[in-house]
RNA sequence: GCCGAUGUAGCUCAGUUGGCCAGAGCAGCUGAUUUGUAAUCAGCUGGUCGGGGGUUCGAAUCCCUCCAUCGGCUCCA
């Protein structure tokens, strides 16, 4: 009996039922197969040894498929988790997936404890089992063999997992002495997997519970050569160099002061320029696009955040209210803008005519973040978001949505952020208790915001469950240095506010109607903002946001009377710089410029004072020869239109 | 908030199993040098060893506690 297995590029060959991918990869060259560790048939991921029934297309997967990585790592999660059962006997195991870079497990280590130190030990272990080139073997099992296996253990995980699972569709992989319990699939052996390192250790709640029993999380990462875990953890070590926190430090940006408390970051003067060029960058684009600045206070009535619905859902795990010498009296650091620009609204009636109204703000607010998950400039306590909130008709909403998303994709383009998710967050439909509002208006919001998105042709994930309380989003998510993830751009359609503000506007049928509010803010923080920007940048911020964009070098002092000529024509022509008068060598000058990451460093001596010319070095690439200031002043002034226009 | 780790000068780090006045480089200051594309030389200043408590003849080192930071978890209006 013959199957026809179809291959990627197009072409059908015949094989005997029962064919394996490995034996395709086989027919095709020893050496492809030496290198596949799954597959995927007719889009299911399989092992590569499982027997092939039916017709079908078959992708073979290797280490240089996203996928085929994947299985990689989950398959080191089990040699992981077998030299832990080995190392510590008696331990139960979690779950151990694979993630974007690597894999980890979560472990109950039972009496055992394990700190870092163990870790060689570890990774010894595991190289140990994975060079005995153990098999996995799939068995399918019925869900009463599967419970009475893990009865036997005594492992309650499994068991909880197990009795979630239906009858027929549970699997354990057996490699070596280890079982676990699995869907698969799994790479042929152990043996592709050369080296690995224990990353590190972290509690990790059973089942992201945060009221269920803590477990040891042990994260790793594995690779085919030795050659490639060596080139990663060089990779690393380089990002953390573009560390903003470090960066922060090293470039004067900004700090942090126990006194003034945790999570609340202070602007250093560099840092300050910096972010108000970003603010008035996004200023100009707004008033292009009709928004209208306005500035409220920090503070609001406590009932204001009792009206928006903040309260309830916040009250006690944020700052607490401030009081007053009236008894009763209470105010509440705001932690957001929404409400106040909701009491805008309401000052007068708005006429359609009036709509859109679109009300921006770099609004400051404070909300109390658990302490362990502050994080730099990217998780504060105190934070200014580049605010908006745009009052609209319903028929308005979704032009005034995509325009939104035109502003963001305008920012992320000028800035080269090209890596990023776009993320639709919409409400869990199974657990409607953590929000507010009626369906009618989640359905409403939600349908809105999926359309905007594919109307403008946005690449999207959506994930259920991750709205806010109010209402559905659609995030821009940006990765650090390291690769973390973090939210910057939002934009979210909002029906419930205008109606606990019952805020309305007269139609053109002199009936009153409810306007729907659109919140966004394009950069997300400022402070989360600016971290990313400098882990994308390194510190080496493009020319029109840079701190100081030249540093004028003197030979000697004997020059320094030019320099500062050079200084003043240039702050006259609208460039910003500074000059270094130390009677230092020019080369330790240099060192010391280019340490600091300024752009343009300008070399005066003897020839350049006599001809009225700066000798221009630009960081990281060297002298570019002599020009006048005149036209040094031009190219700086032309690269920051270029770069901003 | 939870699990784990860390905390020595402005910064980066040494300080072996508790033992004389706690060290280095960079930065800073002073002086010399007047310098041509990634570190000139010399001298000096600078530290309640995160805070508090305890053990000890003696604590940066051991114990307790609090604080902060880092890696995660949970959370993220």
């Amino acid at each position: 009996m013959n199957i026809k297995i179809t291959l990627p590029d197009g072409t059908v060959k015949p094989f005997n039922k029962g064919v394996s991918a490995m034996d395709v990869a086989k027919s095709i060259s020893e050496g492809l197969a030496r290198n596949v560790l799954a597959a995927k048939f007719n889009d299911q991921m399989i092992d590569a040894l499982l027997p092939l029934e039916t017709d079908g297309s078959l992708r073979l997967l290797t280490w240089n498929d996203p996928e085929g990585k994947q299985v990689f790592w989950h398959s080191s999660a089990h040699i992981l988790a077998a030299a832990v059962a080995e190392l510590y006997p008696g331990v139960k195991f979690g779950i151990g997936p694979a993630i974007d870079t690597g894999f980890y497990y979560d472990i109950d280590f039972m009496q055992h404890t394990v700190n870092p130190d163990d870790f060689a030990k570890i990774e010894a272990k595991f190289l140990e089992l994975a060079a005995q080139k153990s098999v996995f073997n799939r068995k399918d099992i019925a869900k009463c063999d599967a419970l009475d296996f893990y009865k036997k253990k005594d492992d309650e995980y499994k068991l909880e997992l197990i009795g979630e699972l239906e009858d027929g569709t549970i699997s354990l992989y057996e490699s070596g002495n280890f079982t676990d319990l699995c869907r698969g699939p799994h790479i042929p052996d152990t043996s592709a997997i050369k080296a690995v390192k224990v990353l590190s250790i972290a509690g990790a709640y059973w089942r992201g519970d945060e009221t269920r029993k803590q477990l040891t999380r042990l994260y790793a990462v594995s690779f085919p050569k030795q050659k490639e875990l060596t080139e990663y953890l060089v990779m690393l070590e380089e990002a953390k160099k573009r560390d903003h926190r470090k960066l922060g430090k090293e470039l004067d940006l900004f700090m942090f002061s126990q006194s003034v408390g945790q999570g609340l970051p202070m602007w250093l003067p560099k840092g300050t320029a910096l972010r108000e060029r970003l603010e008035n960058f996004l200023k100009r684009a707004q008033k292009k696009a009709g928004y209208q600045q306005v500035l409220t206070p920090h503070i609001g009535d406590v009932d204001l955040y009792r009206t928006s619905g903040h309260y309830e859902k916040y009250g006690k795990d944020s700052f607490q209210t401030i009081n007053t010498p009236f008894e009763g009296e209470e105010f509440l650091l705001k932690p957001m803008n929404c409400p106040h620009h909701c009491e805008i609204y309401k000052l007068k009636p708005r006429s359609y005519r009036d709509l859109p109204l679109r009300l921006a703000e770099f609004g400051t607010v404070y909300r109390y973040e658990q302490s362990g998950e502050l994080h730099g400039l990217t998780r504060v306590r105190g934070f200014t978001q580049d605010d908006a909130h745009i009052f609209c008709t319903p028929d308005q909403l979704k032009e005034e949505f995509k325009a939104v998303i035109d502003i963001i994709l305008y920012i992320f383009k000028t800035l080269d952020f090209k890596d990023y998710t776009a993320q639709i967050s919409l409400r869990d439909p199974n657990n409607k208790t953590k929000y507010i509002g009626s369906d009618e208006n989640w359905e409403k919001s939600e349908r809105a915001i999926v359309e905007a998105a594919a109307e403008k042709g946005l690449q999207t994930v959506t994930e259920v469950g991750e709205a806010a309380f109010y209402g559905p989003k659609l995030d821009f998510m940006v990765k650090d240095a390291i690769g973390r993830k973090w939210q910057l751009g939002t934009v979210q359609v909002d029906y419930n506010l205008p109606e606990r503000f019952d805020l309305e506007y007269i139609g053109a049928d002199n009936q009153k109607h409810r306007p729907v509010l659109i919140h966004r803010a394009p950069f997300g923080s400022m402070e989360r903002f600016v971290a990313v920007l400098i882990e994308h940048t390194g510190g080496n911020f493009p020319l029109w946001l840079t701190p100081e964009q030249f540093i004028v070098l003197p030979i000697s002092e004997k020059y320094s009377e030019y320099a500062n000529k050079v200084l003043n024509d240039l702050e006259l022509s609208d460039c910003r710089g500074i000059i270094d008068e130390r009677s230092e060598k020019t080369g330790k000058k240099i060192r010391d410029a280019e340490l600091n990451k300024i752009p343009y460093m300008l070399v005066v001596g003897e020839k350049e004072a006599a001809e009225g010319t700066v000798s221009v070095r630009k960081r990281g690439e060297g002298d570019l020869g002599a020009m006048t200031v005149e036209a040094f002043a031009n190219m700086v002034n032309d690269e920051v239109r270029k770069m901003i226009d």
